[in-house]
RNA sequence: GGAGAGAUGGCUGAGUGGUCGAAGGCGCUCGACUGGAAAUCGAGUAGGCGGGUAGCCCCUGUCUCGAGGGUUCAAAUCCCUCUCUCUCCGCCA
């Protein structure tokens, strides 16, 4: 949620940062509610002012064995009129509220101005694109053929975008969340949490999923809870309502759940494989932290996501968002894109935001600053670190043989029990 | 699912109609004491939204005691609905 005193003060610069989204607004409406809500304002709480003196005042003098009538019927009157206004002032605010909801985030001075994810800024590479002497087979066909997954049962039991992973491919979805994890929580200082897969529409707010894209969720039949679409709702979701102590702060969080998107595939996008799901796996790294740290420990998440890669040998490449393909509730993000050998190009496979005070307004996760100064909202923070089945992906296209085998990565062969190689 | 108890400030915990944004304690901040520290003593210490104002330096109004409604001149306090927590019973991986 954007600060309302922002807009106030200065609704160009708002409007502004909102057009490099490519969203043009006009705040005029707002303003003025805002100048009708404060003039209402004044009135009611004169008018509250009157009824909280005066029933004192009747307190006092039934005490004395008076019973003062004219007053208390003065009281009574006025006590309608604050409800009348008190209504007004509610559909008003609401009115004013609903609006804020709606509005994404502005961009950091930082992101690069651009429409489209064509405008994105690449910033670096890493890791050497591999080479065939063959014609490199997408990775369902390669999963298919090692009975790895299974596309079709996947479909019997739960339609379309659903895989059921078997063998040493269930086993190497298993080891990526542990090899993911421990490398967070040991190396990279994180603290490992397993949330609940289910959370109610309080978390989908301050988060941003909600009020806008509700139906791209899950949700539980007649039940005010919805299936998390990634582990960022939970995690950020901690410390909802709370206030932190700036002693407290950066907090680290790494977490692995399954992901659940209704609007996988609503765009008839990557309609084969196990890219676009409607449940996948995912481990998440989310931070909280303090306002000024935030720019830098973007840069550190970025870096904890980029380290999966270069241990599992994936090439990939770093990619700035620019202001129009940012996220609704991000300043800034970077995309790691790892090399899909079939698609002879890099796909999404983490997404690392700073969501600045964005995500802490609506949650309300606030802290009080080392010098006991007024309270400040949060910087909230989160990335894949990263997406378990495009990484299966990456790992069966970029380790594929000639003779339709896989290789395992090193660093997972402990996970995979000692296993090396996935043959048929 | 059935029965009962509860939800108050950063934390803990009093308060059953007006003098309560709210005792006491803890924590925190500042000060005294000390060579320094501990202990002790003293003072301060909620947030939101408005108005005054150049200004969140101050002054001032109002709202907030789980959420929403109601009763009343007046509600943390009485009534209703809901949510959540705890205990017991039932069921259950």
């Amino acid at each position: 949620m954007l600060d309302s005193k922002l807009i106030k003060s200065n609704p160009e610069l708002v409007a502004e940062k909102l057009k490099q989204r490519g969203l043009s607004t006009a705040f005029d409406e707002f303003l003025n509610m805002d100048t009708v809500r404060r003039r209402l304002l004044v009135e009611v709480e004169e008018r509250k002012s009157f009824r909280n003196r005066t029933s004192q005042e009747i307190g006092k003098m039934k005490k004395a064995g008076q019973e003062p009538i004219e007053l208390m019927t003065k009281v009574k009157e006025v006590g309608h009129e604050i409800k009348e206004m008190d209504e007004q002032l509610i559909s008003l605010e609401q009115k004013m509220g609903d609006m804020l909801l709606t509005l994404p985030n502005l961009p950091h001075d930082s992101v690069p101005v651009g429409e489209s994810e064509a405008d994105n800024v690449e910033m670096r590479r890493w890791g050497t694109i591999p080479e065939f002497n063959f014609e490199p087979l997408p990775h369902w066909d390669i999963g298919t053929g090692l009975d790895i997954l299974d596309f079709d049962r996947a479909a019997k039991l739960s339609g379309a975008r659903f895989t059921v992973y078997k063998g040493a491919g269930a086993r190497l979805e298993r080891a990526l969340v542990n090899f993911m994890l421990d490398l967070h929580v040991d190396k990279h200082g994180y603290q490992e949490i397993f949330p609940p897969f289910m959370v109610n529409s309080e978390c989908m707010l301050g988060t941003g999923q909600l009020p806008k894209f509700g139906g791209d969720m899950f949700k539980i039949e007649g039940r005010d809870m919805y299936m998390v679409p990634t582990a960022e709702v939970p995690l950020t979701n901690l410390f909802r309502e709370e206030i932190l102590s700036a002693a407290n702060l950066p907090f680290y969080f790494t977490a692995y759940t399954a992901c659940f998107r209704a609007e996988a595939g609503s765009h008839g996008r990557d309609t084969r494989g196990i890219i676009r799901q409607h449940q996948f796996n995912k481990v998440e790294m989310v931070k909280i932290t303090c306002q000024e740290e935030s720019l830098n420990e973007l840069e550190k998440l970025t870096n904890d996501a980029e380290e999966v890669l270069q241990l599992l040998g994936l090439p990939y490449r770093v990619v700035s968002l620019c202001t129009g393909d940012l996220g609704f509730s991000a300043a800034k993000t970077y995309d790691l894109e790892v090399w899909l050998p079939f698609f002879s190009e890099y796909r999404e496979i983490s997404s690392c935001s700073n969501c600045s005070d964005f995500q802490a307004r609506r949650a309300n996760i606030r802290y009080r600053p080392e010098n006991q100064g007024k309270l400040q909202y949060c910087h909230t923070l989160n990335g894949s670190g990263v997406a378990i089945g495009r990484t299966v992906a990456a790992i069966l296209e970029n380790y594929q043989q000639a003779d339709g085998s896989v290789l395992i990565p090193s660093v997972l062969v402990p996970y995979m029990g000692g296993m090396t190689q996935i043959e048929k």
